[in-house]
DNA sequence: GTAGGGTTAG
């Protein structure tokens, strides 16, 4: 007994990554009659938690009879984990009915299940618990609660929970670094960086990792290289997700070449690592490079998980070349990948963007499981097909099923517009995003609603819409706007909205080409060659346009 | 006395 004692105590010293280890040392947790108490049961609960058998967790903590309080954090963050996020919570009122107190952890937990299910009504309500409950300040609280607000979008409320606490630990420095990376406030990030450092708090993984989040244009990769060089300076760049982070930096700046020796640099990337590299050529329309790098980590033998594979069937979309596409389908299904709603929404995506549309609509048929994603992907398809009553067929089913449709939906369900050139549905869906579904229009949508005005001869509401718009306005939708003068002959139009582009986009031949085109459908040669010598003379040219036919048959 | 937890990537 003695020697199966120590024995325990031994093996259960070590973590097990394996389902089949967690269930030997559970029988053998049985056998020797220790099953009841609650140290033992808090380790196998979290034992069976890190390999997904959440229903064995559950049996576990069910059968203890005398739970402590580590037993029911370990429960309920078992489950947040799994995304189970009603359990967590009909779990943590349960633990309010009894005579164990929660703490601390306990509150830590829920907080980060909160942020976790976007419920922002859910996360005042347990602040409010832990302020009664005397932990307003408590550091652990504290920076779950600052991470929280700022994943909500709400980082002003986060600045207001770190502001209040005398002397942050560096977790808490760390988390609002990274509120501030997330909400693309990085200017800020490296204020508290630099404030942090004053006060003599030395910066860790974390740290660098919350800069790098929010640095995701060229005109900011001066300041990523900073921070690369200062995490070499202070030998961060072996960690895994500071690596990682570069890379998708480098990645997101569009900078692939330094993105590309940064990863030849590393002496075994991971999958997130080789996935924001392929992201990165996919991001920067390199879509062959983005399909080499994945036959690459195949040669390696390294096997591509369900994101990855996500990210290159994007970047076979934005391609519109089905016969790669195709091969990775074959993958999937080798690899038994198809049942995993993210692979299959990439699936439809991919299909419906390389013209064929049916098979996009087999694969969601045949989806044992849908999500927003599926739903998003299949009715993004349908509108680029034409189909937008069929879009919005799914719309519907969606709502009837209970999925709750994002900015994406509508994105999608106002490009459907566009493309049917459905004017009324288009000006009622937007709408409704705004007044039904509390969703703020963002540029993508305003693109849409201009497109969709414009070229329906509805110049003046497309350009009384762009003028409700903060300054500056998105280029796109000025884009949008110029362009739908173009269709329409507006010249009058598009020389105020190019005036407005100029602007701030100084360097944007493009729009320049587009100009030109209008004054030359009026006989306005002069201001055509002013323009057209404005542009070559800075050696400026408009990247000419592309297209070809393949011969892939799906 | 052990044990649970707060901040990080594609």
């Amino acid at each position: 007994m003695f020697f199966q004692f120590r024995l325990l105590h031994f093996e259960i010293s070590k973590i097990y990554q394996t389902l089949s280890r967690t269930k030997e040392l559970h029988s053998l947790i049985i056998k020797t009659n220790l099953s009841e108490d609650s140290f033992y049961a808090t380790k196998i609960v979290r034992f069976y938690a890190v390999n997904n058998d959440i229903n064995s967790a559950y049996h576990v903590f069910d059968k203890t009879s005398s739970r402590s309080v580590y037993l029911w954090n370990s429960m309920i963050r078992a489950y947040a984990q799994a995304y189970n996020f009603d359990d967590a919570f009909s779990l943590f009122v349960k633990l309010l009915r009894t005579n164990t107190r929660p703490d601390r952890f306990t509150y830590a937990c829920v907080i980060r299940a909160c942020s976790e299910k976007f419920d922002l009504a859910g996360l005042r309500v347990v602040h409010g618990e832990v302020v009664v409950s005397g932990l307003g300040l408590d550091s652990i609280c504290c920076s779950a609660l600052v991470t929280a607000y700022s994943k909500l979008g709400l980082v002003e409320e986060a600045g207001g929970v770190f502001n209040q606490i005398p002397d942050p630990d560096l977790v808490l420095w760390n988390s609002m670094i990274s509120g501030y990376g997330y909400s693309g406030f990085w200017d800020k990030g490296i204020q508290m960086f630099t404030a942090m450092q004053c006060l003599g708090k030395k910066p860790d993984g974390y740290t660098l990792v919350g800069l790098l989040l929010g640095l995701e244009d060229f005109s900011l990769l001066n300041i990523g290289q900073c921070i690369h060089g200062f995490s070499l300076k202070i030998g961060f760049d072996s960690n895994a997700y500071v690596g990682s982070l570069l890379m998708s930096m480098y990645s997101r700046c569009k900078c692939m070449n330094s993105a590309h020796k940064f990863f030849c640099s590393l002496f075994q990337p991971d999958l997130v690592t080789w996935s924001a590299l392929i992201s990165g050529y996919s991001l920067s329309g390199d879509y062959e490079k983005a399909l080499l790098f994945f036959r690459k980590l195949n040669m390696e033998r390294k096997k591509a998980d369900s994101v990855l594979i996500a990210t290159v069937l994007a970047s076979v979309a934005q391609s519109a070349n089905v016969g790669p596409g195709r091969e990775i389908h074959g993958f999937v299904l080798r690899h038994g990948l198809e049942l995993d709603v993210m692979v299959s929404s990439a699936l439809v995506d991919m299909y419906s963007k390389c013209g064929f549309l049916h098979l996009g609509i087999c694969i969601f048929e045949i989806m044992p499981k849908r999500n927003i994603i599926s739903y998003n992907s299949l009715i993004s398809g349908l509108g680029l097909h034409g189909y937008a009553t069929h879009a919005f067929k799914m719309f519907d089913e969606m709502l009837k099923i209970g999925l709750v449709p994002d900015e994406a939906t509508f994105s999608a369900l106002l490009s459907a517009c566009c493309h049917a050139g459905l004017v009324n549905d288009g000006r009622d869906i937007f709408r409704r995003m705004k007044n039904e579904f509390c969703i703020q229009a963002r540029a993508e949508h305003y693109v849409h609603m201009v497109k969709l005005l414009g070229m329906a001869g509805e110049l003046e509401e497309a350009y009384n819409l762009v003028q409700t718009l903060q300054e500056p306005v998105d280029k796109g939708i000025l884009g949008a706007l110029l362009s739908c003068c173009d269709a329409c002959g507006n010249s009058e139009m598009a020389e105020i909205v190019a005036q407005r582009l100029f602007e701030n986009n100084p360097e944007n031949s493009p729009y320049k080409v587009m100009l030109s085109k209008i004054y030359a459908g009026d006989g306005r040669w002069d201001d055509v060659k002013n323009l057209r010598d404005d542009m070559t003379e800075g050696g400026r040219r408009k990247v000419p346009g592309l297209s070809w036919i393949g011969c892939s048959f799906a």
